[in-house]
DNA sequence: CCCAACATGTAAGGGGTTACATGATTTT
DNA sequence: AAAATCATGTAACCCCTTACATGTTGGG
């Protein structure tokens, strides 16, 4: 249900089309939350049934029209409840140690490479993280620059301090796994050295 | 193709019935990687019939009988070939930070109280993965010491290392975790504050 | 003899990926 | 006039979850 929630908070910004839906995500929410439009748009028609957004049909252009999804009070309702309850975690599921535990099997480069990608990886997700704090403490970010439009300064600064905040723990994240990764790189070359 | 994977992994220590697999989940790789039953003997029929694994139905007291998987050489080659190549990443998708990102809408209570579920559940999850890395150290983990049967002492260290720098890495991540959580606590309770 | 453990499934449904598909509008 | 962007889908497939279902065997 978490594809329901991310699409839920997209739109307590502001009200928007599928497409926008689609095109915020990947400068926003989609940085915590991936989804394509393939999974977009169905989910957005079937939260409309549920009543949770509502769908207008607003023209586009001369003969074209769109469709402009607002959040109705069910749906905020709906979101706050998810944010109100407790957390569910899924069960453990990480190709990244199943992997990591079984390196007897691999060729000893392979298993270098394989660290060596895991901190690449994760080098360039924190870049990207980066980039998005900054946005979001400059409010150069559109979808939060809407989002605190009218709001408070104290307002402005909380609803943005959350944001940012979650960025820092994808980045802490991150950093715990290059620092594994770059320890792992070290156990390759003690237990494959080569005499 | 994970599951594919981890079933592998389990049956390069020793020939395995269903059964046996999905026991020895819950108490080895079952902890970076879960399987129910129900997704565990579909899936050996699979790699059955893609000839990763060979089945021999064995008698199982009078009348019963039970079926006994062994790894193939084309199991090791694939289980190796997955163990050669780059990494495949997912697309990101977090809940908790999904959630941490919009808490300006959910109550204070609650912002602490999902903080602090955080810290518990990735706490326990730290007990176990050390039980799991004690049982490694001292071979009292069974699936590892029937793997390393009959290996050399230098053998079976670089095969023990592996796996317990797998759970390592499990123990980082919660850490770092936990230390968001942490950090996220103070966070709801410097915004929060009702003055 | 009963119960725990052993043994092995099916079936419906949810969520996600990848590929395929189409057309209108705005910008260059 | 062409290209990029806006707009919106469908369909097959894979993986996983949850619930239901059944029978055997070994130990107390």
């Amino acid at each position: 249900m978490s594809l329901r929630n991310a699409l839920l908070a997209m739109l307590t910004s502001q009200p928007m089309t599928g497409y926008d839906v689609y095109k915020n995500f990947q400068t926003s929410v989609g940085y915590v939350w991936h989804a394509p439009d393939s999974q977009i748009y169905p989910e957005l028609r079937r939260m409309e049934q549920d009543g949770l957004i509502r769908g207008e049909t607003v023209p586009w252009g001369k003969r074209g029209t769109k469709k402009r999804y607002s959040i109705t009070e069910a749906g905020v309702e709906s979101f706050q409840a998810w944010l109100n309850a407790p957390p569910e975690y899924q069960r453990e599921r990480d190709p990244v140690r199943l992997r990591a535990a079984y390196l007897e099997w691999a060729k000893p480069d392979a298993s270098a490479e394989f660290f060596r990608a895991h901190t690449a990886y994760h080098a360039g997700r924190i870049e990207d993280w980066e980039e998005m704090i900054a946005a979001l403490r400059d409010q150069s970010n559109p979808t939060l620059a809407k989002r605190i439009e009218g709001k408070s300064a104290e307002e402005a600064r909380r609803i943005t301090a959350y944001k940012v905040f979650a960025y820092e723990g994808m980045i802490a994240r991150a950093r715990a796994e290059i620092a594994w990764a770059e320890k792992g790189l070290e156990l390759v070359e003690e237990l494959e050295r080569r005499v």
